[in-house]
RNA sequence: GCGCACGUGGCGUAAUUGGUAGCCGCGCUAGACUUAGGAUCUAGUGUCUGACGACGUGGGGGUUCGAGUCCCUUCGUGCGCACCA
């Protein structure tokens, strides 16, 4: 009987949905397994052949846990605000609710031809009113708690303002965005207005005045994680620096638990070096230098506090708060001229330039161990968010410095002994220190660690400043000036912002007349009518940003259609986190940054029981597309073959990636692609046109995307699932090609007629030979399923397949333990083969086989022969041989005779299993 | 510039983790069969050589009886961060 893909994945798919038999269950007898894929943005162009790639390697584990006796939760959802929707709401006047809707029917269509495990009653959409009620309720959670520097974690805002009116802010240490110092009459002196303003100085979901990057292409603001060398990620549109009003998370708060943390999680290496990058922790210290003849001092960040006698001149950033007083009456117009130049300058702008640039303010700071006079400059290469907004400027030992000195010839003091500055800076940590000895401090002759250790120490015991950890980790901008979006549950009165009663939630979008920005440069939401509570306050027109649904929408999967908590006790306490997480590594920065945040927040708030939302995690690499090109012979509509191609002068054209089959064009399919090839002549060679290829990213412009549906339609799922994983390792990025995945075909059909001539009479045992290929066959899979080495097992089966074939005769057993190996890898298959076996119930459930030791002793061992020592030959032996078996096979060899030159050794050595030693 | 990966046939890749490099698949070559196909099966396929054999894991060096694997160095590719003091 032929291998009928179709007839087989389609019974079995409706097998699965009549009997729900991907539904998961808590069960507090079973184990919990937690396999969860990053859920995907439904756009509109519908799922290409490279994202099902992740799913299919999650699938496989989840299958494979749940034989393995766990409880598998394993769920999927949509993130499902987002820009592009929006942008054609704008194009085309529809609402974004139908256009997601639509796309997630495609994607959900596509999906289910896979035929993946998911337990669709879980499912999720981040703009579903019953999800986002939860997102909005933790925003809530969010602007109602403070972090406590002292605790580590974050506390409810009562605490705070409790505090505060009986000790004001002594004795107490929030996060904040500002340092304030007031007693308690001074707080209970505050008008409530007051209090709620100071109050955002400590709140974690907080609304502030910052420096934002500002996207006018987009209308709205966006995150750092959103902005790549001054572009949006999104549409690539100029991004500029701005200050405005914006709401923020403090997730700067949680830098060291989010850095320290990483060292729990089973996740790559370069992805954890990534969020420590991202997170940026520096050690060093505050310093304060007094102003000379102003009662002033200047603070400043330096992370090598051992070059302070290298001190020629400070710097501040233009936005510095200490530039306005320390700008002297002669510079001002000076300065005010700097200032303006920066601000027309765009981040991007800036960025291009790297040219050096600054003005002198006119004041001098005092070098506090040395008393000498510094000049204090403004430049642009300060930034104003990290650290004081003011540097101590060492030409001698930082490049960024040395330039700036060179460009107005300021003074260059070396500090380290045979440091060469005389054409450019040296910034390595290491060598002996000079030119640095002072009245109360002298560092000359130690190592520059040393010195660090010293002066830390040293400023710490005279006052002059202390020891501190920064981080380059800045809080989230949390606004969006969009449409489609988490309304924030927050109303203004009097232009102060109040939450919602959380009755109210959720706060469901309303229905506006156009989605954009109004004539006053309000956000959409500014055009609904009505968009006031009962009271008549107006509500926030802002929306929240993409990754506010996906920071938390793993603990919704646990207990999704809970309406009283975002999860309840019970399911959180059984679920726990993920255990294994798959997706892009382009979220290392964004989403799974956030995610961490969020979930700490709730695990302090003890609504969650995990500190940590992921335990392991696998980036699948990004399947790149294969862009085929015909060539065009100049002014012509003749094509000529990629081998012939250098005769000619030719164009090169993309074509169809669909109508190309292995490199050859079909001809016929070409001509009727497009009108103007209707009549198009080939130059063929070896009758044949062959076209050229390269590797770009997979889109519709290309003409390279490869739809899964086109795969299965033609090979079936189990095909596509197992030609992905046999394509290279999962994490690894790689070009899809379509040429191949016959050889892959081939094995289910060899595998599928294996079974045909298989012996199901019962009770027959299996032949030595058909023993060690099907457990040699269930290590392996085992193995590689736990590694991720689905490349690997594809051609385990292979060899396994190859092996029985070649036996003749199969037995009922060793197909039933096939089928059980490559169920999480070809579901549909392996369904069949399992109702043929006469089993009950899914082949989800079949108990995953163990291997017998036994079966698996190899026939031979190889010994390396070595004489005196020094290794020479490998014999092999049968592995049941005795010692002297292996003796004299070792001396009988060929090679023996040659290196004993007729001498008799004096003694034989042999270790079973390892080696020969021969001394002669 | 700093950090992290990686470099193996014509191609995608593999190598019990220091033990005979190239498993499996694609492609290619030859043959078989045929209802002539984008089907199936058999054999071969790292390079050089008629053969024996020699050489081979980006280049150079080292450790070791033995190196794709470990160390040093150099070249190249990919990714992340980047006036972060």
């Amino acid at each position: 009987m032929e291998y009928n893909h179709k007839e087989i994945e389609s019974r079995w798919q409706n097998y699965w949905r009549e009997n729900q038999t991907y539904k998961t269950v808590e069960n507090p007898d079973k184990k919990k397994f937690y396999v969860l894929d990053m859920f995907p943005y439904p756009s509109g162009a519908g799922l290409h052949v490279g994202h099902p790639l992740g799913y299919i390697a999650s699938d496989i584990y989840a299958r494979f846990k749940r034989q393995q006796g766990f409880n598998v939760l394993h769920p999927m959802g949509y993130d499902a605000y987002g820009l592009p929707a929006e942008q054609y709401a704008i194009q085309t006047g529809q609402h974004p609710e139908k256009t997601t809707n639509e796309n997630i029917a495609r994607y959900r269509s596509q999906l289910d031809k896979i035929g993946f495990s998911f337990d669709w009653s879980r499912e999720i959409r981040t703009c579903d009113p019953e999800y986002y009620k939860w997102t909005q309720w933790a925003f809530m959670q969010m602007f109602n708690s403070y972090y406590d520097l002292d605790e580590r974690k974050a506390c409810p805002i009562s605490r705070l303002t409790e505090h505060f009116s009986l000790h004001g802010s002594e004795g107490i240490h929030p996060a904040a965005t500002k340092e304030i110092a007031f007693t308690a009459e001074e707080w209970n002196a505050l008008s409530e207005k007051e209090q709620r303003e100071r109050l955002m100085n400590y709140r974690i979901a907080y609304q502030g005045e910052t420096m934002v990057n500002w996207c006018p292409k987009l209308g709205t603001v966006l995150a750092n994680d959103e902005v790549s060398e001054g572009l949006s990620v999104r549409g690539g549109f100029p991004v500029e620096q701005k200050m405005m009003n914006q709401w923020c998370l403090r997730v700067s708060a949680y830098a060291p638990r989010l850095l320290d943390d990483l060292d729990t999680l089973e996740w790559s290496d370069s992805l954890k070096e990534t969020q420590r990058n991202w997170i940026g922790r520096s050690e060093g210290a505050e310093m304060r230098f007094p102003v000379a003849d102003k009662d002033i001092e200047l603070e400043i960040f330096t992370t090598r506090a051992d070059t302070i006698f290298g001190v020629t001149f400070m710097v501040l950033a233009p936005e510095s708060a200490y530039v306005p007083m320390l700008t002297a009456p002669e510079q001002e117009d000076a300065v005010k001229a700097y200032l303006d130049e920066v601000k027309h300058k765009t981040e991007r702008e800036r960025q291009i330039e790297k040219k050096v640039s600054g003005v002198f303010t006119g004041s001098y700071a005092i070098n506090p161990l040395t008393g000498k006079k510094i000049p204090v400059w403004v430049s642009d290469y300060v930034l104003a968010g990290y650290g004081t907004g003011a540097i101590m400027a060492v030409p001698a030992h930082d490049s960024r410095d040395y330039a700036f000195a060179r460009h107005f010839s300021l003074p260059v003091i070396p500090l380290i002994e045979g440091a060469d500055v005389s054409e450019q800076s040296f910034d390595a940590k290491e060598g002996k220190m000079i030119n640095s000895c002072g009245p109360k401090l002298d560092l000359n002759g130690l190592d520059v660690k040393e010195a660090i250790a010293k002066t830390k120490k040293f400023i710490e015991e005279e006052g002059l400043g202390k020891v501190k950890v920064n981080y380059r980790l800045r809080d989230a901008i949390f606004s969006r000036q969009r449409y489609w979006g988490e309304p924030f549950p927050v109303y203004y009165k009097d232009g102060t912002a109040y939450l919602m009663e959380e009755s109210a939630l959720p706060l469901q979008l309303p229905a506006v007349s156009s989605y954009l920005p109004t004539e006053d440069g309000q956000p959409p939401l500014g055009r609904a009518e009505n968009w006031t509570t009962p009271e008549g306050y107006p509500i926030e027109l802002c929306t929240m940003p993409g990754f506010a649904g996906s920071s938390a929408y793993y603990l919704r999967y646990m207990d999704p259609h809970n309406d009283k908590a975002l999860v309840s006790k019970e399911a959180d306490e059984y679920w726990r986190n993920v255990d294994l997480y798959v997706g892009g590594s382009e979220h290392a920065t964004g989403h799974l940054m956030y995610s961490r945040f969020w979930n700490k927040f709730l695990y302090d708030l003890g609504l969650v029981v995990e500190p940590e939302p992921f335990r392991k995690l696998v980036n699948q690499g990004m399947i790149q597309g294969r862009t085929n090109f015909v060539y065009r012979i100049k002014n012509t509509n003749t094509f000529v073959s990629h081998g012939l191609r250098k005769e000619y002068d030719t164009t090169p054209i993309r074509v169809d990636v669909n109508i190309v089959s292995n490199d050859v064009l079909d001809t016929e399919a070409f001509r009727s692609w497009r009108p103007e090839y209707a009549d198009a002549e080939f130059v063929l060679e070896d009758g044949k046109y062959i076209c050229g290829y390269a590797v770009e990213k997979m889109s519709k412009s290309m003409f390279n995307v490869v739809n899964p549906d086109d795969i299965v339609d033609r090979y079936g799922a189990d095909t596509l699932r197992l030609y992905e994983m046999f394509l290279g390792p999962v994490e690894q990025s790689k070009p899809w090609d379509t040429n191949g995945i016959d050889g892959v075909n081939r094995f289910l059909k060899k595998l599928w007629g294996l079974f045909g001539k298989a012996d199901l009479t019962a009770g027959k045992e299996m032949t030595r030979e058909e023993k060690k290929a099907v457990h040699k066959l269930i290590r392996k899979i085992t193995e590689d399923i736990e590694n991720f080495s689905y490349n690997t097992s594809v051609a385990a089966f292979m060899i396994a397949v190859n092996d029985l074939t070649s036996l003749k005769s199969t037995n009922k057993d060793a197909m039933d333990i096939i089928t059980r190996l490559i169920a999480p890898f070809a579901p549909h298959i392996a369904e069949e083969f399992w109702h043929r076996l006469g089993h009950e119930g899914s082949v989800v459930d079949a108990e995953w086989p163990e291997y017998d030791e036994k079966a698996l002793v190899e026939d031979t061992v190889k010994y390396p022969v070595s004489f005196n020592g020094k290794m020479r030959f490998m014999v092999e032996a049968p592995a049941t041989a005795s010692k002297e078996d292996v003796e004299r096979l070792a001396l009988s060899d060929s090679n023996a005779s040659r290196w004993l030159d007729g001498k008799t050794p004096k003694k034989v050595i042999v270790v079973p299993g390892k080696i020969v030693n021969i001394v002669i």
